[in-house]
RNA sequence: GGCGCAUUCGUCUAGUGGCCUAGGACGCCGCCCUCUCACGGCGGUAGCACGGGUUCGAAUCCCGUAUGCGCCUCCA
């Protein structure tokens, strides 16, 4: 498949000399790209934005993604994080190609590499750290395949610390020398590396290593403009799974912040993603993460699901998260709910009263204790009891009673499902059964 | 402060000089449907940050300003 768009014309070096730099090893298929979290915490959702646009670059081309874990800073690492991070990619479905690395076991031969540098008078030490020298004066560029041209003035790039005194190389060092370790072709990543990426070059210069293209991807902030992420106590791949939200709804969402295919199709299927998508139609500009058209996109999802595989999906979630309902009670619950909710993280509150009796607020039942008696009699004897009688004979009462339909019901709603809001009445009562209707219209009839 | 990046409806975006009196979506508002809540249908609201250029013509190109963000750590 031919790659339409850019040219792809290679990250370059450019001094006040006129020297060119290393020319690009990498504008061949296929490419490979990689998602290096550092594992001091759950995926945040910036990360993971940054692990689906490099996973759907390299299923797009045909490549690699590696995921490589930058465990360097021990201080900050959290226990088991890294297994947490690779069990919210799995849940998405981003699968990574080869094994896992992590940064900590390649610490020796970064050192090396450092210490070759020295020993060919591109670094130096000083004060027991080791510092590879930057170009006084020129510039660094490159063609970002988001941004297009940057250039960066030399002048003030400090002698870059590759190696700190106690050992520890850096993260500028440790991480260009990973990616020429893993041939990474294209470092795609977010849009606050943009000031590393001079030094990124310089270091892989000095290396004498291939440079990778470069891709430097829009931040995403929270509705309040500060940047999402877990520092600023934002929200992780787990949250979102814990709080309902359907994996393909996630992902696609995620990648309508910073891509687009056109100027009005928005739904994408994993599938569909992989096949449209380039770095060609990825934005420059930061995105607000805007919860309430990820829940719409959710819904969307949710309801477009099969009656079977809807109750599928609420039966794993509440398996996950605890709930010892009964399974073919829900089974014949989530149809009722379909509809109504936009995450399964919703079905505990809005259809619970399945599961468990109900308290209603006596304020919903005010006054209505004699239309709930009278109700109680004319679903006792009905037969069969199915929701089409149920409708048909509520309605009745109604009319009887002289009362709009929505009168009469809001009390009934209220003493057999506790609430104002609920699934449709006359199927939850055909699910509930006549003697748990019963019963709860005596209980709520009894209050007065 | 220096350097860098960004700037189209409240939000995500389409737009690469004339197809734009700027399109789609979420949200919001109204109407319809309706047993509640949703869904759905219909209609509406709202935007090219500002100022200069270039051009017959600019949201689109150039310059400046403003604002936001990032980096300037022996953090990642």
């Amino acid at each position: 498949m031919p790659r339409p768009g850019r040219s792809p014309c290679g990250s370059r070096l450019r001094s006040k000399d006129g020297r060119p730099g290393s020319p690009d090893y990498h504008s061949r298929v296929p490419p490979v790209v990689r998602f290096a979290p550092s594992p001091t915490g759950f995926l945040h959702i910036g990360g993971v934005h940054t692990a689906l646009f490099n996973w759907l670059y390299a299923r797009h081309e045909g490549g690699e993604f590696r995921l490589r874990i930058e465990n360097t800073d021990t201080s900050r690492e959290v226990a088991e994080a890294s297994e947490q991070i690779m069990e919210s990619l799995r849940w998405l479905g981003l699968d990574w190609d080869g094994e896992v690395t992590y940064q900590l076991d390649r610490m020796e031969r970064c050192k090396e590499e450092a210490e070759r540098l020295v020993a060919e008078g591109k670094a130096y030490e000083d004060e027991g750290a080791i510092r590879i020298r930057m170009p006084d004066e020129g510039s660094t560029s490159w063609e970002d395949l988001v941004r297009g041209h940057i250039e960066v003035p030399s002048e003030k790039l400090e002698d870059l610390v590759a190696v700190r005194a106690d050992g520890r190389p850096t993260y500028n060092f440790a991480s260009p020398v990973e990616d020429w370790l893993d041939g990474i072709t294209h470092v795609i990543r977010g849009e606050d590396h943009i000031s590393n990426t001079p030094k990124q070059i310089r270091v892989l210069e000095a290396l004498g290593a291939p440079l990778p293209e470069y891709a430097h991807l829009g931040n995403i902030y929270g509705p309040d403009g500060k940047k999402l992420s877990k520092r600023h106590g934002a929200v992780s791949v787990e949250e979102f799974r814990t709080a309902g939200y359907y994996a393909p709804a996630l992902l696609n969402y995620l990648a309508l912040l910073g891509w687009s295919y056109d100027d009005r199709t928005e739904i994408f299927s994993r599938d569909d993603l992989v096949r449209l998508f380039t770095l060609e139609r990825v934005g420059a500009s930061p995105a607000v993460f805007d919860y309430d058209k990820l829940n719409h996109l959710n819904g969307l999802y949710l309801r477009a699901l099969s009656p079977e595989e809807y109750a599928d999906a609420l039966l794993a979630w509440l398996r996950e998260q605890g709930y010892e309902w009964d399974e073919g009670l829900v089974k014949k619950a989530a149809p009722l709910v379909q509809e109504k909710i936009g995450t399964l993280g919703e079905f505990p509150a809005f259809a619970g009263f399945f599961f468990d009796r109900v308290a209603p607020d006596p304020a919903l039942l005010d006054g209505s204790g004699p239309l709930l008696a009278e109700a109680r009699s004319v679903l006792a004897d009905l037969e069969p009891f199915d929701s089409e009688r149920v409708e048909g004979s509520l309605r009745e009462l109604a009319e009887r009673q002289g009362l709009k339909p929505r009168q009469a019901f809001q009390p009934i709603r209220a003493a057999v499902t506790g609430s104002k809001i609920s699934p449709g009445l006359f199927e939850s009562i055909e699910l509930l059964g006549r003697e748990e209707t019963l019963a709860r219209l005596d209980a709520a009839a009894g209050g007065f």
